[in-house]
DNA sequence: CCGTTGTGTGAGATCGATATCATATTTGGA
DNA sequence: TCCAAATATGATATCGATCTCACACAACGG
């Protein structure tokens, strides 16, 4: 069925050579003969050589890939960032290898295990656990390439390309206590991803930094999906004394915190003010539009492969951590609460 | 730097058996004996052999790696699909190696190329041009299993899953008909896409079956991409007698539709009726609410999985060209143009 | 005219895993 | 007891590309 591929022995046996002068002549090292050499381009090109990289890879110890491990690849922040990092590698000739984790950290470690056993060149994760990263470690150790994107971890030594969400959330909260909010709620994600945990860490901030309590029956937990994120939004608004304002930690809980209060009546900004951390183009399509926490989502991809192809290419520079700042992009969900006094 | 692997000669030569007996051991194939199996098996386990894909896979000639190809990750159709695609591979060890052709044919051809000398075991691609195919044409020549999604291609005789284009194309103009709408746009993919011929296609039947004239200038050809379909929305509707109702032929250009709407100041659907194709999370959180084309989206992931696998494994049943159903969710951005008469 | 560089080429080792083949060694049945 | 079958193991070829090494031959200076 599958044809044979070409292989160089085949092109070496048209030309007339053996195997080495034929390799010698593909890739221009060594002595050849002019004549040698173009009967073999000739007989190459006539038989669609295409060489076997798996072969290549053997030899050289290394395939061109690069994984790239997101939580989730529907997530349209990890979809952008695979499509740049897509772009970016074809310029090196690497292709990639999208993997997702499923923020569960038995698949991340399985995954990478099986990807390093490829020989993959390097990986490019979010990591999904802010605990749980002997797997991580252990591949630093053994120095293999990896760049951390939107989640960085003290303890794994390499390179990293963040955010500053807790300055993102401050930020945002602060935005909210000074249109008069009070009791603001936070739907936040499981606190084991690093994200989470820094955003929640610049919400109590700011909070404490205005005298504010905190206080739990304000904060729910979900996950990075949709559908949680209305049940956590519902189950949130069903307490007790409800929130006048909330803070949803990445863009799919906004749309489910939106989608949650509208099944719940409530009404943006006039029952309920809003603000989210990450942008996402749905949010200049409600109707108010969603202030939002932005990323500079346009360099993360690209600034973690050049990172990650310094270090396949053997860069020693020390440990390079950046973080991005983020930018605060008011819209109209936010607005003071019923009986607040004007400052 | 860089450790070097466990190989499995080390692991021999740990548990004291020459390679090929640790190869037994390990795989479970021929005779070994009890004792000598534990030694390997431990051996093995405590340097923590991983075994090298990339060896396996030159002696047998394939990597358990299948090559993704959409249009554009970004685009959620797309993004949905890799995540099942990706789901359904684990379960049978394969990784995915997604690159995005960017619709443009050239770099379709040149990643499958780059691909298929990874010997990547088969593809999923949707392919980016209805008439450029030599390159899918020889590579199912040379036996390499291959499914397209999304679009068919006729003159490609390999499987395929796609969406009836035709009928819900026609169905969702049928449905702006019978609302009244004579003058109904169509915010249209390069027509090198197979599935914008489709739904062109429908579009004209719908109109034809009613008696209705096409009109070119009803016609704008814009491309996957919110910007431009923004774009193209703002030039259609900037032309002398403005349609009174549009159809779009994808969820990305519903968007731009919609923001190209509002910046002119047009209300949905009170100057302007919308249907689009492809439904999208953020069809529900406008005001209102957008009447679209839904895809079964969730079945073509993993039937084009299955599909994959059943060739790879050689299976020799006849071509299998699935194409499933799509359904008209009516919602509220379709109304009785201002001064059509009551049915 | 002979040794030294400089060219051009092929034989063969290598990467790591696997499978075939040949060679022990044991077991079982006649 | 003896031979055949069953069991266990190692040596080695193989996948395809690359690269070192050794060898051949030319050109060149002394």
């Amino acid at each position: 069925m599958a044809q044979k591929a070409v292989t160089l022995k085949d092109v070496a046996l048209a030309a007339n050579v053996s195997r080495a002068t034929a390799a010698r002549a593909l890739n221009g090292y060594g002595y050849v003969g002019g004549e040698a050499s173009a009967r073999v381009l000739q007989a190459a090109d006539r038989l669609g050589y295409r060489g076997n990289r798996v072969a290549q890879a053997l030899r050289r110890g290394q395939l061109p890939l690069i994984g790239f491990m997101p939580g989730d690849i529907q997530n349209p922040f990890f979809a952008r960032i695979a499509h740049d990092v897509d772009v970016e590698l074809r310029a090196s000739n690497h292709n990639l290898l999208i993997a997702s984790s499923e923020e569960d950290p038995e698949q991340e470690m399985e995954l990478l295990d099986s990807l390093q056993s490829l020989n993959v060149r390097g990986f490019i994760v979010a990591p999904t656990s802010a605990d749980d990263n002997a797997h991580l470690i252990r591949l630093v150790n053994e120095g293999v390439p990896i760049v951390l994107i939107d989640r960085a971890l003290p303890d794994v030594a390499c390179d990293s390309v963040t955010v500053d969400n807790e300055g993102g959330a401050r930020e945002a909260v602060n935005y909210l206590i000074a249109n008069g909010h009070r009791r603001i709620g936070l739907v936040q994600d499981d606190s084991r991803i690093t994200t989470a945990r820094g955003r929640l860490a610049g919400y109590i901030q700011a909070l404490k930094s205005h005298g504010l309590e905190v206080d739990e029956s304000l904060i729910i937990v979900s996950r990075s999906t949709v559908e949680y994120a209305i049940d956590a939004t519902i189950r949130l608004f069903s307490r007790p004394s409800r929130p006048t304002a909330l803070f949803t930690v990445d863009s799919l809980m906004t749309q489910g915190a939106l989608l949650g209060l509208r099944s719940m009546g409530l009404a943006v900004p006039h029952d309920v003010s809003l603000v989210g951390f990450d942008d996402f183009n749905l949010a200049t399509f409600t109707d108010p539009q969603i202030t939002v926490v932005a990323q500079p989502i346009a360099q993360i991809g690209p600034l973690a492969v050049k990172l990650l192809l310094q270090r396949i290419n053997g860069s020693s520079e020390p440990q390079h951590n950046a973080q991005f700042p983020t930018r605060l992009i008011v819209r109209g969900s936010v607005s003071r609460p019923a009986g607040a006094p004007l400052r």
